[in-house]
DNA sequence: CCGGATCCGTTTCGATACTG
DNA sequence: CAGTATCGAAACGGATCCGG
């Protein structure tokens, strides 16, 4: 998930975030992972977007080089595979309910509804810890 | 700044700032934009990551149309431009430091002064507070 | 000098077809 | 179901040129 060409970073406080954050399609898994529900390969494929296979691929395994996902068979099927978010993974919730958050202050007709940004706005803390709760016991 | 494919967002809360948060060369220029006070061009052609003139030039003016930044003349020289967050650009502080305390959290030795992420850890909303209040005056 | 625009060779991305 | 292989399209990097 690091850059190949290994840059000075020197006092830069976020770069190392760049390579996760800059893509689209890393950033839309972990949307999916967040607040979809979603954990198996196949549903990823269905968003509404609609990532290639390959691309779904890479992203899936480059988040998992990250430490970001976990890949594990599931229980339940054994024939298919769950993404779950690592601590480091659940550690992203603030920051995507912060985009969450300026998205629907910034463009209020798309987005968010309209309840849950309130209840975001309000209750910050308690929305986070609500989220990691319904992921960490999936 | 939106997609040109208009996909259906439904249900999602956040696909509106994708098109902005999903590209590295954008994110790097608001970063130069927030944490290292650069406000021309040459500045931001300096960053040790080296953005190409094009690419530059590219992402500036869909930040502006993005209402995110803005661009003037620099009244100091009258010959340079002066590009400055407008408040939609403001907003995007917080985010921006929630991307800081994630990678420093989980990539301590790359990224940000251990002073700046503690004082960020202890008061966030000064922090935020005093950001915005430099950024104002420039 | 500053802020781009343009052209071009190279790399990376991504849609589709195909496979274990 | 969960991916690879292929190949065209798009993005990028670098150099260069240009208007103010």
């Amino acid at each position: 998930m690091r850059t190949t060409k290994p840059t000075r970073r020197s006092d830069c406080p976020i770069c190392y975030s760049l390579d996760f954050l800059g893509d689209k399609w890393t950033l839309l898994v972990v949307r999916d992972l967040v607040f979809m529900g979603k954990r198996h390969y196949g549903e990823f494929l269905k968003s509404d977007e609609g990532i290639a296979t390959n691309i779904l691929a890479d992203r899936l395994s480059k988040l998992e080089a990250a430490g970001i996902i976990r890949k594990s068979v599931d229980p339940e099927s054994r024939v298919k595979n769950v993404y779950t978010l690592t601590e480091k993974g659940l550690d992203l919730v603030p920051l995507m309910l912060e985009l969450v958050a300026w998205g629907a202050k910034h463009d209020p007709q798309t987005g968010a509804p309209k309840a849950f940004v309130r209840r975001l706005r309000e209750d910050r803390a308690g929305v986070i810890k609500e989220i990691r709760k319904r992921l960490a016991k999936g």
